[in-house]
DNA sequence: ATATTTAATTTTGAATTCATAATTACGTCA
DNA sequence: TGACGTAATTATGAATTCAAAATTAAATAT
């Protein structure tokens, strides 16, 4: 412990966006349900000023919906929104392989390809989980990589919202397959530090996975996950 | 008028973001400057609580800084900040091409090549702010053909902070003149409907504006705009 | 006179209060 | 019984109040 580090309290409205940011991404509040105002208030001990400010911060983010006069709903995901979401993700995507190429060192490029070898083992495994952390990692320390803070803020902010698709589990064998196959040419891009092909291969994995929740979605025949 | 308007009343806290976002932007608040909170809250006749709403939103959307227990801030602008926004700006503005080209009317790409001709216009006449106006209308058409709001509400967020600097006063001449150019690459490849091309330019548009800004604070020898 | 400590003032963060809008519950009448 | 209208209740938006922190001013000591 730190002895010299200097005693900050967090604001309570930081606190609180955290918290509710983690409850609608992890699904303990499910999209189209109306936000407990005065529950979560006594829940976590506050008023509901710094509340109302964090539910507004949530708003400009894309995770909670504000119905004047009304009150705040959490943000359903239709399919028109992924539509919009995920062409940005792939750009933004496709740029932090481009940035982080010119920038990663040698010893990054050494542990994400561990990394992408326990994604491997949990794959042969069939173990959905483990496989689903190991890639976001993956994608996680190429972000890194890139070192820009805002594209990192960015993505974060769209990569949360479609966490909570959790198309994921709905994934079948050939896509499973699939998705493997393209994170081998992930690495392989990565050590040899191609910008553009690394670039164009995220973004074509982004879109070969917002075909598999599509495809979900379609044959669910529901538009709306809720 | 439309009579059949819904009766809706805007939020004061919506209102007070749009009022305080252009107060920012325009300069009349400048960079590096407190925000004087009590002051804004007497000239638009609100209490702080709508007025503080409205100035978390901003934070997140990098206009404002907020120092715990110290009050609100107008963001600086850094070179470094500016490093890190310009190649995101890019990525989005070469997405919002591309997205165009599929999706454009014809009739919306007359309107923009009007619109470049009264730059043009401009342009020979020397009248930087027509110009600036003209410029800032064909992009903003380009992604509103996109038909992506995520989109456009990424790119309208960075392009106000970018536009802050106020970097075209100190355009050369030759700079002035390859933006021409580049603009008639961008015609004419939105012309012909080639969507990856007018990517490109985009991107590469953005990245000599990017130059032109970097040397301006290089040789000013300063390194914020405040 | 300047540096340092202490007290007064101001500002901030957050709880509380209050007016208004929205929702629900109730009562009336066909 | 069910539709409509009214009253009671609840929730929301925003002003006010209050405690704590930061800043400024004043007082003391060197």
């Amino acid at each position: 412990m730190n002895l010299s580090e200097p005693l900050v309290r967090p604001s309570l409205h930081i606190e609180l966006l955290d918290r509710l940011r983690a409850l609608i991404v992890d699904g303990s509040l499910l999209p189209g349900t109306k936000i407990p105002e005065r529950e979560l208030c006594e829940r976590y001990g506050v008023s509901r000023t710094p509340m109302r400010e964090a539910l507004k911060v949530l708003a400009v983010d894309g995770l909670v919906w504000l119905e004047p006069n009304r009150g705040a709903w959490v943000s359903k995901i239709t399919l028109e929104d992924l539509e919009e979401v995920f062409p940005v993700m792939g750009a933004l995507e496709a740029l932090s392989g481009e940035l982080a190429c010119a920038r990663i060192t040698d010893e990054e490029i050494a542990a994400i390809r561990t990394t992408h070898e326990d994604m491997i083992a949990h794959y042969a495994a069939r173990d959905l989980a483990q496989y689903f952390q190991s890639n976001q990692a993956i994608h996680e320390a190429i972000l890194s990589a890139a070192r820009n803070s805002e594209l990192t803020t960015m993505y974060r902010s769209l990569a949360a919202r479609v966490r909570r698709a959790r198309y994921l589990a709905n994934m079948t064998d050939e896509r499973w397959a699939k998705a493997v196959e393209e994170h081998e040419q992930i690495l392989s891009a990565l050590e040899k530090r191609q910008g553009d092909a690394l670039g164009q291969i995220l973004r074509q994995h982004l879109a070969s996975k917002f075909e598999t929740v599509r495809q979900w979605l379609e044959n669910d025949d529901i538009d709306e996950l809720s």
